[in-house]
DNA sequence: GCGAACAATTTCAAGATTAAAACTTTTATG
DNA sequence: CATAAAAGTTTTAATCTTGAAATTGTTCGC
């Protein structure tokens, strides 16, 4: 096993450590502080980019879970009123969903706090570690 | 709502969809090659690198994972006998958790082809973006 | 148009995960 | 010593997550 795989798994190691850190971090703040959690954030975080909407297929895709996981995640905010459901008039298999006016309204105070914890979060990293690790990370997306 | 916290914002989005890439290439290719889990994987590693075996709670410190999730993943390893439970003879509430002859054996060989795996999922980065990345992840990890 | 492949979503079963409560054992304190 | 506080683990209930199967709808080749 080559030695650029060794300094490759550590990397990796690392990076794990470092996201499930500052992820139990936001989970904790998301329940504590606003009664929520981090999938139901990331949902309505990702509604909030399309404004207009989007379907379920979409939204599995953006944040790299299984449609099935979707499913109950939608379920559950569309039970609390955070979320819409719409059936598709185009292609009827296809479902729209959309954040509801006050879904909408909980989000924008949600992402301001979590905005301010996550750069708590960061603190340490200066401005040019910060740069430079947000253009690696863009070169490790390439894949 | 200051500019250092937007690029942090966006750092940590990007840290999270590359990790989260990461993982599910790793889970799928765990599942498919050796009828694995990212979990089990992880219990094992931890275990692996604590040859002497450590409790429950030192094994949850570790993962970043609450201790009832380390019961659950380790009853199953244990039921598959990758692994044992030894009850402390010091203190009777702390019960050790190692690998089995047949735990070390098969994780042995996972290691080797999940560091094969991580290398290829970071192929992109050169040894320079590698070094820097781990260093600043270090820094970041102090909080 | 028919029928087969394909696509979007949901349902399902199993496993993973958390926080909190319960249980057992140890330690500290009066 | 008694007993209260603390510590280690497991259990429990709820949510999350996955991959596969089922459902429903669309498209495409003939």
């Amino acid at each position: 096993m080559s030695e650029g795989s060794k300094r490759r798994l550590k990397l990796w190691i690392r990076l794990l450590s470092v996201t499930r850190g500052a992820e139990a971090h936001l989970r904790e703040f998301l329940r504590v502080r606003h009664g929520s959690t981090l999938p139901r954030f990331d949902v309505m975080a990702a509604l909030y980019r399309r404004r207009d909407g989007c379907s379920m297929s979409e939204l599995s895709r953006m944040l790299l879970v299984s449609n099935g996981n979707v499913t109950t995640v939608v379920d559950r905010l569309e039970a609390d009123g955070m979320v819409e459901r719409r059936p598709s008039e185009a292609d009827r298999r296809t479902v729209f969903v959309s954040l509801t006016p006050q879904g909408l309204q909980h989000f924008e105070v949600l992402a301001r706090d979590h905005e301010a914890e996550v750069a708590k979060i960061f603190a340490g990293l200066d401005d040019a570690d910060v740069d430079a690790l947000t253009e690696i990370m863009k070169r490790a997306a390439k894949r």
